[in-house]
DNA sequence: CCGGATCCGACAGGATACTG
DNA sequence: CAGTATCCTGTCGGATCCGG
């Protein structure tokens, strides 16, 4: 059976590690993804739905990002055969598990503030 | 005495969760800010060092990005008086502590993989 | 050795209008 | 409703040269 390597060993081989962090990075940085992702998890799963629920981005760019969420594996789009067509995007397991990145990025934060705070 | 935000607090204040993330991005998001960070954790911290430990950088960009990463309390910047002068930059505590972070996008990362090879 | 100053191109993202 | 198509702007980062 293969072995799935594991975060020690990735560790002696920085070039696996900086491209797994890449890999993250390219699924929550850029202005839109975060605020998409969250408006998913909260319920808002339909295009026009998650629209207005984030103020001020153009269906442009929406369509964009959700483009790259499913192409990277990150969303699920499925067209229902109403009239007119509805779409719903859901997260796959991977998308739901960033939530535990995305804590410690809170947690790593929030502390920094702290941090900050005290040296002064 | 004050009460520090947890986590907790913070995921039912959404505007204070997408800060903290927001916060922690600005740190690490950008073509450079891993590599740096990367170098400094890897005992290359003299600016010239940094600079050829990192292919391609030009003093321009490290310039500019270690000044952010001061600026940000993620370094701090030591000036020796030989000559010619040497400066050495070191992370603080903040700035060591955002391994946690790294690690955990590693382990997504990682776990991402998986999950897309095993979905084809 | 450690940068600052200037100029420049590429690309992320915005504005607006239109369609099946 | 769920997007496309075009055009445009601003910011990121590169290239090159200069100075304490």
């Amino acid at each position: 059976m293969e072995e799935i390597l594991s975060i020690k060993e990735t560790k002696s081989c920085p070039i696996l590690y900086v491209l797994a962090i890449n890999d993250t990075l390219n699924v929550i940085s850029g202005k839109w993804k975060l605020p998409i992702l969250g408006s998913i998890l909260f319920g808002k799963n339909r295009f026009t739905e998650i629209q207005r629920n984030i103020s001020k981005i153009t269906p442009r760019m929406l369509s964009k990002e959700l483009k790259e969420l499913e192409l990277n594996g990150i969303v699920v789009r499925k067209v229902y055969d109403t009239t007119p067509v509805s779409v719903e995007y859901e997260l796959t397991t991977s998308g739901k598990n960033i939530v535990e990145v995305l804590d410690k990025m809170v947690e790593w934060g929030l502390s920094h503030r702290e941090f900050v705070m005290d040296s002064k």
